[in-house]
RNA sequence: GCGCCUAUAGCUCAGGGGAUAGAGCACCGGCCUCCGGAGCCGGGAGCGGGGGUUCGAAUCCCUCUAGGCGCACCA
């Protein structure tokens, strides 16, 4: 795709790249692959041979119009693909410890994982997506020990808080909540029998209410894999035997290992502990095997920064399994940074004042919050201006794309009030449209499906927010040089239609991207 | 100390090895007898330094500098 408008609609450099098996200068190849061709009936208007080399195509005008009339055809289908070659694609993400309110960092990942499924499966990938609940080991102990001091100090206990504890006020709102559905039965209980069986109901609630809270955000799941039933199945020992008959394992110091050293890792790690006790490693290790023995060609974890150190150790441990390491795609997101006011906004978990996603959305909007989430690279550090993600303002870019939509959305109601509804089933004669804004912004409608099989082969949702905004700038231009309603009846027609392309364009990113397109604003 | 990531306009960021490196914000100046002015038009400045690979490098490799983040028999 040539950068300027006098090289053509398309480019090609494959002169230069033959120069040198051919030991012919480049212009003179490209010459020769001109003089050859023959663009009579095909889209091709013309070939030129330009620069140090380059062949520039032009393409007929109706190759454009054609386009035009693609968009109007396929509507919410237009700018799906087959390309992912209906490839089965495992997509986990957020998958955050069910012991806290979600927070920021999920809200990204939730954010990039929810369209980048979206956008594959426009694609053509057969894309399912995956939550795996840690709802085994230490902190869900630690977690179910809280829940159980809170509960005592409701019942009127004075008792030590655990030091190791959750100290946050959701911790005592559940507290509450099960002393009001079942305190008589849960006072009867041994203060064991009740963190019991707080790891399991506690957890649940838990479960239950971030599941609300990403339903609430536009983000569904279709698995929700539980540790805990990996454990109960037989997956860690199943794993281990796998591990030992590759010869993978080995002991030392009491512990056994992982060889993953010879597999890219910096140092073996340790997958049993001296106590006998599994590391959090293997439970890993055994989930990501059951995801390729699901059947799935492609396995891609969305992460935070925190977690980069994993990268190499759980590609290593697929490897020693038998699996092709790249089949697993680790993306890690950079970090969030709020910012309110231009002040940097401060949250750490260890002091209780996150700011969760819950609190995010009552802020900004989902609209807003998903967007700016897949704003930028996923794995480039984000700076969240929460003031502008809630101003209803022209700096704000979830609006001026929003605003182009429903500006759309407005002319074709006016259309109506005048008597003359758009009507899909009537001929558009395409030639009326010939102005450069026209042209323009057509030329750049017809790029969405190509656009969004980048997006997906780049695994990344930032290209159709850029490009999104790009088609929203285009139609302003155009609408502010083109009068859409004007009297001449076959412009006026010709323009209708590529005002209802444009806002099928903009809906259908926007689809993509979790956020709505309003018909008003 | 080891590893990973980053460095592009005053700010926040795009840039799928190709031609004259692009947006938004901010700043200055214009545009409403007209379909939504939440819009449009015009105006300046930039690839951290140094090597290399290539016909061609912001892009790939090495190195230096400056930031960020990870380096548990925690999860």
């Amino acid at each position: 795709m040539p950068n300027h408008p006098e090289h053509g609609d398309f480019a090609s450099s494959q002169a230069m790249l033959m120069a040198k098996a051919c030991r012919q200068p480049p212009a003179a190849i490209a010459r020769a692959i001109a003089s050859h061709l023959h663009p009579e009936g095909t889209y091709i208007a013309s070939v030129e041979v330009a620069g140090a080399g380059f062949l520039n195509f032009r393409l007929k005008k109706d190759w454009l119009w054609e386009a035009l009339q693609a968009v109007l055809l396929e509507g919410p289908a237009y700018g799906r693909s087959a390309g992912g070659q209906k490839k089965r694609v495992l997509l986990e993400f957020v998958s955050a410890n069910p012991v806290g309110p979600m927070t920021v960092v999920q809200a990204r990942a939730g954010a990039i994982g929810d369209s980048l499924a979206n956008i594959m499966q426009a694609a053509g990938y057969a894309v399912e997506r995956e939550y795996y609940i840690n709802d085994a080991g230490a902190q869900v102990n630690a977690f179910a020990r809280s829940v159980e001091a809170r509960f005592r100090e409701l019942a009127g206990e004075s008792v030590p808080f655990p030091e190791d504890g959750y100290q946050g006020e959701y911790v005592v709102d559940l507290a509450a909540q099960f002393m009001a559905r079942e305190g008589n039965t849960l006072r009867a209980l041994e203060p064991e029998e009740r963190i019991r069986y707080f790891e399991t109901a506690a957890i649940a609630e838990m479960v239950r209410r971030q599941k609300d809270e990403l339903e609430r955000y536009r983000v569904r799941f279709d698995h929700w894999v539980s540790e805990r039933h990996l454990r109960s199945s037989g997956a860690l020992e199943e794993t281990m035997e796998i591990l030992r008959s590759r010869q993978r394992l080995y002991e030392n110091e009491g512990a056994t290992w992982l060889q993953t050293t010879d597999l890219g890792d910096d140092k073996d790690r340790v997958v049993v502990k001296s106590d006998g006790t599994y590391t959090y490693f293997l439970p890993d290790i055994a989930y990501h095997r059951d995801k390729f023995n699901r059947g799935f060609d492609i396995l891609i974890d969305i992460l935070g920064p925190d977690h980069h150190g994993y990268v190499g150790r759980l590609k290593a441990a697929m490897a020693a399994l038998g699996f092709q390491p790249e089949r697993l795609e680790i993306i890690i997101h950079g970090l969030v940074r709020l910012f309110r006011g231009g002040e940097l906004v401060r949250h750490s978990k260890r002091h209780g004042d996150i700011v969760t996603l819950d609190e995010l959305v009552e802020e900004v909007g989902v609209d807003a919050a998903r967007f700016f989430f897949v704003m930028r690279a996923p794995d480039q550090p984000l700076d969240f201006d929460l003031t502008l993600a809630a101003s209803h303002s022209q700096d704000n870019p979830v609006y001026y794309v929003q605003y182009a939509h429903a500006r759309i959305c407005s002319i074709l109601r006016q259309a109506e009030a005048e008597g003359t509804p758009w009507d899909a089933s009537r001929p558009v004669d395409f030639r009326v449209l010939t102005d450069p804004h026209e042209l323009a912004l057509l030329r750049r409608l017809a790029d969405l499906p190509d656009e969004v099989v980048a997006a997906a082969n780049a695994r990344t949702p930032h290209m159709l927010a850029r490009y999104v905004q790009d088609v929203a700038a285009l139609f302003h231009l155009f609408y502010d040089n083109c009068r859409v309603l004007t009297p001449e009846e076959p412009v006026r027609r010709g323009r209708l239609a590529l005002s209802v392309a444009t806002r099928t364009v903009i809906a259908n990113v926007l689809a993509l991207l979790g956020v709505e397109a309003p018909e008003r604003m």
